[in-house]
DNA sequence: GCCGTGACTCGCA
DNA sequence: CTGCGAGCCACGG
């Protein structure tokens, strides 16, 4: 298990109608940062639903919230003008997620 | 193995 | 409210 197939696995994980951002998975993983990850969803082109990972402030470069909104209303998404209310959209790993799940997705990447 | 890069974040002006 | 600067660290060259 690698620290790139264990963001992919993560974003993975995230349920319809709800967003995470960078810096939760970055947390949850334990390792790397938010840059990480966004570097490796930018490497996937695609083959993950990355349209549920925000930055910190709920919004996405305008280019990306373009290609992402269909998604989200698709899903029920809340949002906001710029992008997603997180006050209420936001999943976070460690608390939304069961330890079995979690360590299962992080395959012993976490101390 | 060193080096530039970036779909980020946070504090401060 | 907006903008800037420094810190961040795995990935690919």
């Amino acid at each position: 298990m690698d620290h790139e197939s264990a963001v992919l696995e993560l974003v993975d994980l995230i349920p319809s109608g709800r967003a995470t951002t960078y810096g939760r998975i970055a947390a949850a993983l334990g390792s790397g940062g938010p840059r990480q990850v966004a570097a490796v969803l930018a490497r996937s082109g695609g083959a993950v639903t990355w349209w549920r990972v925000v930055r910190a402030d709920g919004t996405l470069p305008p280019a990306l919230t373009d290609r992402a909104r269909p998604h989200w209303l698709a899903e029920g998404t809340p949002r906001t003008e710029r992008g997603l209310d997180l006050s209420q959209a936001l999943w976070d790993p460690c608390l939304d997620l069961s330890p079995a799940e979690l360590s299962a997705a992080l395959d012993g990447m976490a101390p």
